[in-house]
DNA sequence: TATTAAGCGAGACGGTACGTCACGTCTTAGG
DNA sequence: CCTAAGACGTGACGTACCGTCTCGCTTAATA
């Protein structure tokens, strides 16, 4: 039907690109943070690690910083869109993961690495943005059910909700470095809606839909 | 007898250091990483900007890091102690002053990037545990006088409590990169004293710590 | 069957030296070195006046000496073979060269300064002796010459006569500081020449000095 | 009668230098020649090693390579003013220790690397001279004597004698790098003499060179 | 006896060059 | 057009010595 001189599968000339390369890259990037952190990678040993030359590397991403993105990227999947019913519950499974990545005394500090590389970088930003949005996103479906089922007062600050709850243990992996233990995002989170439940709803005192 | 042998102050021989020099260091550090941040910061050009030799500069500190963390170190004074009478009054004004760096871009950035800092690196990390400590310090303080004063139940958790106040702000300033506006603190900490209050609850008149 | 597996340019991987780079990094030095000597030769200079990195200078030669005897070899050709027909022009015509180089202050200082290095380098020690060598394998060469034509008897000790006719330029330039005059290469070379007369030929069977 | 008002021991005022000090930073100079070369020396090393302040070795020397050769010369006592009766054994006796110099590895390396210290510095240049000049006196002396005994002919050249000798021992030492065997100054001198003996005086009756 | 001038060990000072390292780009021959 | 290999220019790194300059002290000769 379609008369598009346009071939379905665009298909530049000459050689494609070796599918395999990516992983191996991505691969050998991760393997090497691990074991060396950011500040001593290297683009230079990713490629030696892969059995790659760096230009396959710069071929597919600009610097070793949005390499490393991409990398921890893939190791990341989609974060949850929990429903077990009740705001606590849900908020529960959907930052643990998260609180654990700050816990971890390694990821921690890749994490903090890879803050400060976006903060000198727009790209490196706006990639890192995207990220914790998906995981907002949920959160703020999450808060929006919990109004619509009348747990939550309609004026909520979803938002500032959110940061609430983890911004504790954001603030202990980045700059005070106080342990960060498991109680850690069920206190806060208590507070929090402790903190809710006193400001906005003197009607509501249902216990969530059972 | 003597109730000691060693000398009130302690001279070792030779030329003492210049006591100029490290003003000069510290004042071209800021400077420069006002001009260029953090990561276009070169020991040289501190040391060609202070008029001043690069050993000079790593014979006081072993990096530029240590450097820099000294130097942003003498323009912060101590956190204030207030006493405003109310919790929150108190605690508004013992943490404007940190939410106003995180919001700047500039420095906000600049406190990314010393935290990355001392990810890797024990000694700076000590340098900057000691140095949020101190407002914690002063936290710790305003909330067990409000304790006392019956303003909060005995059984706060007091080091969560500060770190649900500040999180948000350190959360967006390192990560969300949402806007930091000034109600910001206001807001978080209106929701957390709420959450206190509905808590530890209303019943609570005692006259603190007996 | 194959000769040789071995192809005859061998061509390793990757991207091949710049050959230019060579030529400039040699031309830099000797420029440098005549106008500010070895004393004064920095390895930046070299670099920036050949519009070159320093690794690549690096990557070529382990040292700013080593640099410096290659570019020297560039300058000099294969010493003569001469065959003027007696055992005195040719050696005239042999030395001639070297005993310039001795004379000249800033080219005889150099040649002082260098072996210096060698002496502290084992490596610039093969390649200096490898240098003087060539002019003592024709030296030898002239003197077989000669003995065959029976200018000389059989048992001239080579070596021996070679260094006595170069030995006092060498000397005035490396420790006596004396003058090098022109005619010092004829004056040694007569005295030994005829010396050699008075030592081997037909009539001598003297038993020498008692 | 000379009525100066010089006084005999020339005495300022203020503290006298510590005669001590001369001798054991003369001392911890050669020893660390010994052990790291002259390019290895150092004069923090010979300050540490001798006990003593950088200044008082730069109050005394103006350069490492002028405390050097200082250092040097108090190891090496007046040249000979042999008297044997011979020319040969005069000079013989004269060179002997001269060239076992030139021979030994260490001592060897060390009197090229002050040749070429001595090349870029007019002081040291003069101290060089002086030093040389002296064994030169010595066997000019010698040449003289055998002039006037007969042994030589009235029109040596004295000063290409003495270099014909040495020459060859320091030709090898500096450049050519080959053996330096103990009879290479007879050999030398023999050949030499043999020469004179060749061309000058009317009682020889050898055809000279053809 | 008090003053003064220089020397003392120690070590910090401003410089300069070193040789190394990683960056991101470019150039080979070959797939 | 991609690939592995590796050389390229750039520029900062941290170290090592240079020769000079304070320090607080000690040691004579002078006043």
């Amino acid at each position: 039907m379609a008369a598009t001189s346009e071939p379905i599968t665009t298909r530049r000339a000459g050689r494609p690109r070796d599918p395999g390369a990516d992983g191996a890259i991505l691969r050998a990037t991760l393997d090497l943070v691990a074991e060396v952190g950011l500040s001593g990678l290297t683009v230079d040993a990713v490629a030696a690690r892969a059995g790659v030359g760096k230009a396959t590397i710069y071929r597919r991403w600009p610097s070793k910083e949005a390499l490393l993105f991409v990398a921890v990227a893939t190791l990341s999947e989609e974060p949850p869109v929990p429903d077990t019913g009740s705001v606590r519950g849900d908020l529960m499974e959907l930052f643990a993961g998260m609180i654990d990545r700050f816990a971890d005394e390694r990821s921690g500090r890749l994490v903090v690495e890879m803050a400060a590389a976006a903060a000198q970088d727009p790209a490196l930003l706006e990639l890192q943005r995207e990220f914790v949005d998906r995981r907002r996103r949920s959160g703020r479906g999450i808060l929006r059910r919990a109004v619509a089922r009348g747990e939550l007062g309609p004026d909520v600050d979803v938002d500032l909700v959110l940061d609430l709850i983890v911004g504790p243990a954001a603030y202990r992996c980045f700059l005070s470095h106080q342990p960060i233990t498991p109680d850690l995002l069920v206190r806060a989170l208590d507070l929090v809606l402790a903190g809710l439940a006193g400001t906005a709803p003197e009607v509501d005192r249902s216990p969530g839909p059972g």
